[in-house]
DNA sequence: AGCACGCCGACT
DNA sequence: GTCGGCGTGCTC
């Protein structure tokens, strides 16, 4: 056991593969699978951060001289056998790196800090470079503190041995640590000849180091529960018997003064799902459940209830929310009813809060965590259950590299967990539900609403009718039951998928649309700042007076957004008190807590904002939701338009008449024939499904065929469009001849952040080739890659700009 | 990624 | 003639 296999991070195609290193003699049994290192790579004294994927013996037909391992990062190991299995397979399967998926398991603080000094060793002739060692031998380098000239001379003098550059990697992650001791004794029988017959003290911890001979002993414990004195274990220390380290101390777990929850009371739906569920945990049997339950339904109570039959089981479970759905209602319910043996992750916590946090599940004093789609990584070690809030949530892809699906994750923990796995939505994603009609996963159906309490009542308001009224923003329809619902003392919440005050700037007389300098994409006005801002990059400038192009001061605004909404209501009825929810307005930490606090204190009658108020939200007085402008997803360039409309319809929806009071649902729309907006508003999923799927059939895509974007971009447009061309034509020469291939086309939004994006999309029902194809893609274009372009697969992908 | 090696153009 | 530009290969 003196060669270990590391993962370093260095995340490029040609380094994709583990490294093996000489494990030096005072790392020797200290080291682990799993445990983080340091390892020495390249030329020079480059050091890396890496990660111990296996440790064995030197293979006899290695030739190659091995680099030793340079120092171990943690006290023990932050992975297990489970993750870095995991960790290959999804590599393999985003086409990413393994380093990349590793990393994106662990808390951000696990990520080394890279940084080097210059220590000047001779002389140097160099003014400016002799003055910045004026002070001190060693300085820190940093790549852009040296002019170009003073980089050469560095490099120079290198050459010539007048400066030794050091390479450091800092480890952010720095758990509490305590003191231990280490048995180095070998021959006991040898030792206890050695101390004398009335050093009692010495005796007992002797017999303490027989009896543990290889674990590390907390010094504090020894003298508490032992009775041995430092002085003694000093002693030892100076004889050579044992050595001090620092172990990572462990939080006591502590008993929280919680009252809990009592389970609530069933109804027969409820019940045959908890039983079925039950059922397959109690057996170890890794089904998919999709559990299918109208907004209301009480699918919630299922996850805790079947949760704590997990617990029961001496087994852990995990359960994923959409991020914008880990509201403090959603948490305060797992909270209430399973106390300190909860852990939560969300992006309110810092990163050393989740590193804590993280800590906690990997100590094994967590035995539900619920979290956002990290969270699908917690290293808890016997899962019983894994759920799957709002499994169609968009959310739950990732949109960069590794470009994993929880629900993908989610299942193969299962597989390896032999547990069960419950997929619930009341919209389910067109391939969830595909798949339990083939019996692939198991369907469970919540049709009714809990309680009895009838679905709210939803009218389709037609725009083009009403445009002349009130402005482009408030039906008649709309305003009356707005006053209506006010007066009444109940509130109010209004959808309107668009942030800012006016979504773009047109010049009357030339027609001219303020764009972003860095993107194929309008500027949005927003009062709030009293700045144009790009919603991609971040771009932000004043807004004009008069038009850039032609110094017309006759420029308009179009478009509303939340903002501008928000002003006109409280022109409209003076008595709303409004509160709005956009990504504005909730950027401040807490603030998004914060308004929906105020929202249940009835500090305002109407919650207006973007799609983050659709889910999860449960208000008893919310009597009237408003949808102000159903259309904005429908004509996004995406196949999944119409199951996002119909999605984001039927949970807004889902707010209204959540208690004994009715509830009632306006939507505005251009397009009031649409069939997602029709049957949304009776939340017809059934029938939508069938339609939608007829349309997918019909159009080749999911979940008929499997659909994998490549996306390859450069800041020069000719070579992205290039290698896109080359890219496209080798899959058409090399994948099966039934696979699809679109494009290559610019993307709808051909350039961002000044890139320029082209886009393949690939079609397929089964392909042999397609893994190799795309490998081959990526090991083929290094060297265009080394020039700044950029080759990004995506496998299942969601977003589509 | 970061470094060395090696091959070509523009300079004291 | 040399210096240094960048294209290419390699890292246990």
């Amino acid at each position: 056991m003196n060669v270990a296999d590391v993962i370093v991070d260095v995340p490029t195609m040609q380094t994709n593969t583990p490294y093996s290193y000489l494990i030096p003699d005072d790392l020797k049994g200290r080291l682990e699978t799993g445990m983080r290192v340091v390892v020495p790579f390249g030329n020079g004294n480059r050091k890396v951060e890496g990660f111990v994927v296996g440790i064995g013996n030197l293979a006899q037909d290695k030739t190659t001289t091995l680099k030793s391992i340079s120092s171990i990062m943690d006290l023990s190991p932050v992975l297990n056998n489970e993750l870095i299995k995991l960790s290959s397979w999804m590599a393999n399967k985003t086409y990413s790196f393994q380093i990349s998926c590793l990393l994106t398991m662990l808390p951000s603080v696990m990520k080394a800090e890279y940084s080097s000094t210059v220590e000047l060793i001779g002389e140097i002739d160099d003014k400016s470079l002799a003055n910045r060692f004026k002070k001190q031998q060693v300085i820190p380098f940093d790549e852009d503190h040296f002019s170009k000239a003073e980089m050469a001379k560095l490099s120079d003098l290198k050459k010539r041995n007048q400066i030794k550059m050091t390479y450091h990697v800092q480890n952010k992650a720095k758990p509490k640590t305590e003191l231990a001791i280490l048995n180095q004794i070998t021959d006991f029988a040898e030792v206890t000849q050695e101390i004398s017959k009335n050093a009692t003290a010495q005796i007992k911890l002797l017999k303490l180091l027989q009896k543990f001979p290889d674990q590390p002993l907390i010094q504090r414990k020894i003298v508490n529960e032992n009775a041995i004195s430092i002085s003694a274990i000093n002693n030892f220390v100076k004889k050579g018997f044992v050595k001090k380290i620092r172990v990572e101390k462990y939080r006591n777990p502590y008993k929280h003064q919680i009252v809990l929850n009592k389970p609530k009371k069933l109804n027969s739906d409820q019940q045959i799902a908890v039983n079925k569920v039950d059922r397959a945990i109690a057996q170890h049997h890794d089904r998919v459940f999709l559990l299918e339950g109208v907004t209301g339904s009480g699918k919630t109570e299922v996850y805790l209830q079947t949760i704590q039959h997990a617990i029961n089981d001496k087994r852990q479970a995990l359960m994923l929310v959409p991020e914008i759905a880990l509201t403090p209602q959603m948490v305060g319910r797992v909270k209430n009813r399973f106390g300190s043996q909860v852990a939560i992750i969300h992006s309110g916590l810092s990163n050393g809060e989740k590193y804590d946090e993280w800590r906690r599940i990997n100590q094994g004093e967590a035995q539900v965590v619920v979290g956002a789609r990290s969270a699908i990584f917690a290293p808890l070690k016997n899962i019983g259950l894994i759920i799957l809030d709002e499994e169609h949530d968009a959310s739950y892809k990732q949109d960069d590299n590794p470009r994993y699906h929880t629900r993908d994750v989610a299942i193969w923990r299962a597989a390896y967990h032999h547990c069960p796995v419950i997929l619930g939505s009341a919209t389910p994603s067109l391939e969830s539900r595909a798949r339990a009609e083939k019996g692939v996963y198991d369907l469970i159906l919540l049709p009714n609403r809990i309680n009895q309490q009838s679905l709210p009542q939803v009218t389709i308001v037609d725009m083009t009718q009403e445009i002349e009224k009130h402005g482009d923003i408030f039906s008649t329809e709309l305003l009356n039951d707005l006053k209506q619902t006010i007066n009444q003392g109940n509130q109010v919440v209004l959808m309107l998928n668009r942030r800012g005050f006016s979504s773009f700037m047109l010049c009357r007389d030339c027609g001219h649309v303020l764009m972003c300098p860095n993107c194929d994409i309008s500027l949005t006005m927003h009062l709030d700042s009293h700045t144009m801002k790009c919603h991609y990059c971040g771009f932000e400038e004043a807004i004009p007076n008069i038009c850039p192009v032609c110094h017309s001061k006759n420029i308009r605004y179009f478009g509303t957004g939340t903002e501008r909404a928000a002003q006109q209501l409280e022109k409209l009825i003076p008595e709303a008190k409004i509160l709005r929810m956009d990504v504005d307005t909730t950027k401040r930490k807490g603030a998004h807590e914060n308004i929906l606090r105020k929202f249940g204190n009835h500090e305002a009658n109407v919650l207006l904002g973007t799609q983050m108020i659709a889910k999860g939200l449960d208000f008893p007085d919310v009597t009237l939701v408003g949808v102000l402008n159903a259309d904005t997803g429908l004509d996004l360039p995406n196949f999944r338009a119409s199951e996002r409309t119909f999605d984001l319809l039927t949970q807004v929806s889902g707010r209204a008449g959540r208690s004994d009071k009715n509830g009632k649902v306006i939507i505005q729309t251009f397009n009031p024939d649409n069939y997602a907006i029709k049957l949304a508003s009776t939340q017809n999923y059934e029938k939508f499904f069938q339609k939608e799927m007829e349309l997918r059939h019909l159009a080749d895509y999911a979940p008929y065929y499997f659909t994998i974007k490549v996306t390859i971009s450069s800041l020069s447009e000719h070579q992205a469009a290039k290698e896109a061309y080359q890219v496209s034509n080798y899959l058409k020469g090399n994948l099966e001849k039934d696979t699809i291939i679109l494009g290559p086309t610019p993307r709808p939004i051909a350039r961002v952040k000044s890139r320029y994006y082209y886009q393949i999309i690939i079609k397929y029902k089964r392909d042999q080739n397609l893994d190799q194809a795309l490998k081959h893609v990526q090991q083929v274009s290094q060297k265009e890659i080394r020039k700044g372009l950029r080759i990004a697969i995506d496998p299942e992908p969601v977003n589509f700009m």
